[in-house]
DNA sequence: TATAGATGTCTACACATATAGACAAATAAC
DNA sequence: GTTATTTGTCTATATGTGTAGACATCTATA
């Protein structure tokens, strides 16, 4: 245990120039490291100047990327004594024919909760209209959520839903946080997910504030289709994960379930 | 067609002193407007003007966008006649239990091709092992590739493969440039997908340089394990998507093709 | 108590980023 | 040809970012 310890945090070469600050690059680095594992909750990192060195920049430089780290809620300075890590694992939110919010993270995380941000009845654009199998211009609920993990945001959902079928779903989500339990309310036993689509961006305005994320931040967003038991689409919903905090996992089906 | 023109460019308010510069996040803001198909291909974008009004910034910030974003190939500037659209489709890849590269993007695009970066014997790390299902410590191959799509990088791929079973399969794959070809050589007559997870994050400098992206752009991550008909796994992968140019779309399974 | 090691604060300077304004050069329409 | 529109180039200035060095302050330990 003298020569090389271990890397502790990768140091993956950075560059100048390219419109995105060191020590943004820094934070993100050094965020990324912890939430892969390669430094515990509550361990130490290692001295602002060993990771000037490591990175290859000033110290100052490592201080601003640990400040913006610190404002975020990731790492916790001490005078005196060392910067050290306050964090949750990254959560596996499992996506295969039967996903469901709640039961998807149970048990990686004490508490899970969804708040209902906006819900409004419009008229359903091109995209939404196919999407639900719905005539051209039918009317559309469109609900707007954010999901918590532990009190912290986890993602931020758009649903859109039939307004004839599910007309004032808004008020049942609002009581129960639940969509499955929102659509029970209307007679949906049993749904499925026909298809998923994954992408990933950085974060709008809008986004960073909903789901308290530094700019820069990025989010992976699915756009999903929910159909009930008869196979006719009832849910169409875009979210955005902070991908800081949750991995997708694509799993195959659960066979046997569904007998 | 007097007041209000369609929006064209989705203008988002920007932050300042978040580490993320001005043109870089307009940059983005236009890339990502143009990938969700607000401009269509050959389409000119509005008079960079108009565009700093939008953003309600500099013209010469706006000018730095579309600096980086024609050195990106994304658009192409005209003296006296204006900006315009540079562009191919996002390409959608299938996640599914019979994932393959060649076959998923087939139709997309007008050529792919697979190009090898290296490829080694090595001990397996202790999480290669445990995916590969080997003893710890066991010798395994890693083959580093870029796949391409009509010659642009679409994504660069670390995968490890049992070296007692599949010994010399990069030569293989240098010679066929497909996976399934490489393995098909071995015996593996048929593969199917046992697990994804998908991340994101910010591109590396490493990845920067493979893929030809611009500092700041976005990975897909995914990692996955193929399996052999008798369920044994065979390969391990890290796929490092564009996210700029590609999807990932999750779809049930093809239920009847496995018979 | 003294010392080493860690974070916190300050000054000074070089370079990148953003704003502001003016004008040149190419294009299209009249 | 003239004009309006649009991209390209230049200067100047203010602010943000990164480097460099010095020193203060807090903590743990000998």
């Amino acid at each position: 245990m003298t020569a090389d310890e271990k890397p502790a945090v990768a140091s993956t070469r950075l560059r100048k120039q390219g419109g995105v600050a060191l020590w943004r690059q820094i934070a993100d680095g050094i965020r990324q490291g912890i939430r892969e594992g390669v430094l515990g909750n509550g361990e130490r990192l290692p001295p602002e100047t060993d990771l000037a060195e490591r990175f290859g920049v000033n110290r100052h430089t490592v201080r601003s990327a640990i400040a913006a780290l610190v404002q975020e809620g990731v790492l916790r300075a001490e005078q005196g004594r060392g910067t050290f890590i306050q964090n949750k694992e990254r959560i596996v939110y499992p996506i295969s024919k039967r996903t469901r919010f709640s039961r998807g993270i149970d048990g990686q995380a004490r508490s899970t909760s969804g708040r209902m941000v906006d819900c409004l009845t419009e008229v359903a654009s091109e995209i939404v209209a196919t999407m639900l199998a719905l005539d051209p211009k039918s009317p559309v609920v469109k609900l707007k959520s954010v999901s918590l993990a532990d009190g912290l945001p986890l993602s931020s959902a758009t649903s859109w839903f039939d307004s004839r079928r599910f007309e004032g779903i808004g008020k049942i989500y609002e009581k129960t946080g639940s969509i499955t339990a929102s659509l029970a309310h209307f007679g949906v036993e049993d749904y499925t997910r026909r298809s998923t689509t994954i992408s990933a961006r950085h974060a709008d305005e809008i986004e960073c504030r909903l789901l308290s994320l530094a700019p820069g931040a990025i989010v992976l967003v699915t756009k999903a289709i929910n159909i009930d038991a008869s196979g006719k689409p009832i849910q169409f919903s875009i979210t955005r994960f902070v991908a800081d905090r949750v991995e997708l996992s694509v799993s195959p089906e659960e066979k046997l379930e569904a007998l």
